[in-house]
DNA sequence: CTGAAAGCGCTTACAG
DNA sequence: CTGAAAGCGCTTACAG
């Protein structure tokens, strides 16, 4: 909170200045075009001349309007989220929208108060990634929001709501076949929280798929971890304890998975040699890494770019119907999965 | 810009439904001690009946203060800035500040046009890590900036300004040492746009350390690039075609270094194994690349908390010195430089 | 194109 | 603790 250093110039004062009213200096920063071309060129100048700085917060009060944008990600460190938030600025940007951003790591109250804090400040609309254990008071918030909304990557029960992601079954699906067509009969299920919607929808995803292929799933090649890089390592090295281990695992997302390659790499076995890899999301690293991972392309610029584009058109049409943006998850193949198992 | 659907709920309904004045509610929100502990919770159960959000921007307004904080980066997908960005975040969130981000991928436009926006918007204050070719005008704009602002990362030319950096001449020092030590004698720089005070102060290091060590710089062996991951593959191509390679190279970056490996990959030479190779910065992707990069942690994070407290204490204390916060990098030695070059 | 007035939702300052 | 008034910097609506 702070006073500024020397008092703002108004548009009264340029009015003066310039020797026009303050309702021509106001139609002239607003672009009417009804002003004479000399008495615009007179007024800028004053302008210039005085270093007047439009104050968009008191013309927004006044004209009820909002000139930002709320955006709340989950982890400002994690590939996905930053492409995501790339898209977002892309496609909010050219409409002359500044974003305010929050992180949520995943906790529940910082979701809230983030939410809080940007309707105190009158965000003209939000874009909101869910954190996975979403309260039922947050969740209550988010229903009765009373500015345009999306969620982005994860949906939430009972909330109606634009809706853009990917269609997380089907990615897991042609990844679990690829496992397949590898020749692999044992694939593991590795990470993620088992109460996310995500995580529900890659389960099923993965048992489609196996189901399709007439292999019955055990339970125990289904591990879950907390969705991070930490969470991976615990994973493998439990996976490599069970009875008979896995000769593939399929890792909730690429965060997940370059946890699970080093834990793997920890306890002496290569990944892609002796166990398939495959992760989800392909982040920039994944087409780095060692080895290079098969993974699930979910677009996570074009889930940001898409929430952007439905929040701008709530805005502009009011329109109460809702859209949902499915897109298709495209695989992507690497060394991480490239050894075929011969049976 | 948008309407609200619903009309907000004012002070003024609140303190009516309440049967108390609009000062005592505006007193309430505000949490001073001077209102019985009665009246608050008779005020504060009508707030949460109405559904009462806290118009912070019209308060803002009439207080001539802000809460909000303008930060602008120069590229999100660079895990530096966004470990920057953390920091940040961080310090921001506990003094109940919101931030505005933007992202100028460099660009002299895009800054300017932020910094804008960000004065429009009543910012109360600004972190900025300039652009590599921050024109001339825009460095006027900057000097003249009437609310607090801290540079991170860059330093600028003639601005007189808290700025947060690293000692990068130190860092490469560290970097070239370390190669010196492991036996070699051809040692490139490789990467970084030669005009930027970041490059300036890294050419220096590297100067530095090979003087010290009664080797004169080969020109050949300096090849500047973009500062992104294409750029260090470009370099890496070009310097195999000198006619007399070096043995090690330093890398502008984390990011150039990723780009250098891919680029000598690709000409069939193995990074860490025919020629060592060192980044800077110390990014997470670092540790988990093949092979594992040798370089130099600028503490992006601290980084970013330390411009935060800076900026914190301007907008608190007023104060017209300016500070200095130089961190001391650290070698963070791994395979990519680890083999012995017998001389 | 101009001028005078009212108002966006708050806070401030002051008399009671 | 309250009430009435003024004001932050703008836009709006309206008569000229």
């Amino acid at each position: 909170m702070k006073q500024s250093k020397r008092k703002r110039v108004t548009l009264q004062q340029v009015a003066e200045h310039a020797g026009v009213s303050r309702a021509t200096a106001s139609l002239i920063v607003r672009n009417s075009p009804s002003v004479s071309e000399k008495t615009r060129k007179k007024v800028l100048a004053s302008m210039k001349e005085l270093g007047y700085v439009y104050d968009r917060i008191a013309a927004n009060l006044r004209s009820q309007t909002s000139s930002t944008i709320g955006v709340i990600i989950t982890d400002i460190s994690n590939t996905f989220f930053t492409e995501l938030l790339i898209g977002v600025h892309e496609e909010l940007e050219k409409d002359g929208y500044t974003v305010f951003l929050g992180t949520t790591f995943d906790s529940d109250n910082r979701q809230d108060q983030l939410l809080s804090t940007m309707l105190e400040h009158r965000v003209g609309g939000i874009i909101l990634c869910p954190v996975a254990g979403t309260s039922e008071d947050t969740i209550r918030k988010i229903q009765h929001l009373d500015v345009p909304s999306v969620l982005a990557v994860r949906e939430l029960p009972e909330v109606e709501s634009d809706y853009v992601g990917v269609d997380y079954s089907l990615g897991v699906q042609k990844a679990v076949q690829h496992l397949l067509q590898q020749g692999h009969k044992r694939i593991a299920f590795l990470g993620g929280t088992t109460g996310s919607t995500t995580w529900k929808e890659r389960m099923e995803g993965y048992r489609l798929a196996l189901e399709n292929a007439g292999i019955s799933i055990d339970e125990e090649l289904v591990i879950p971890s907390g969705p991070t890089r930490s969470g991976g390592v615990e994973a493998a090295h439990q996976v490599l304890n069970i009875s008979e281990p896995p000769t593939a695992v399929f890792c909730f997302s690429d965060l997940v998975a370059f946890g699970v390659m080093q834990g793997l790499k920890e306890k002496g076995i290569v990944p892609g040699e002796d166990i398939a890899v495959v992760g989800f999301d392909n982040v920039m690293e994944s087409s780095v890494c060692h080895p290079t991972l098969t993974t699930v392309s979910s677009f996570a610029r074009q889930i940001g770019k898409d929430a952007a584009r439905c929040l701008h058109n709530q805005i502009v049409d009011k329109k109460e119907h809702h859209h949902r943006i499915i897109l298709t998850p495209q695989l992507v193949v690497r060394e991480s999965s490239s050894k075929k198992r011969s049976s």
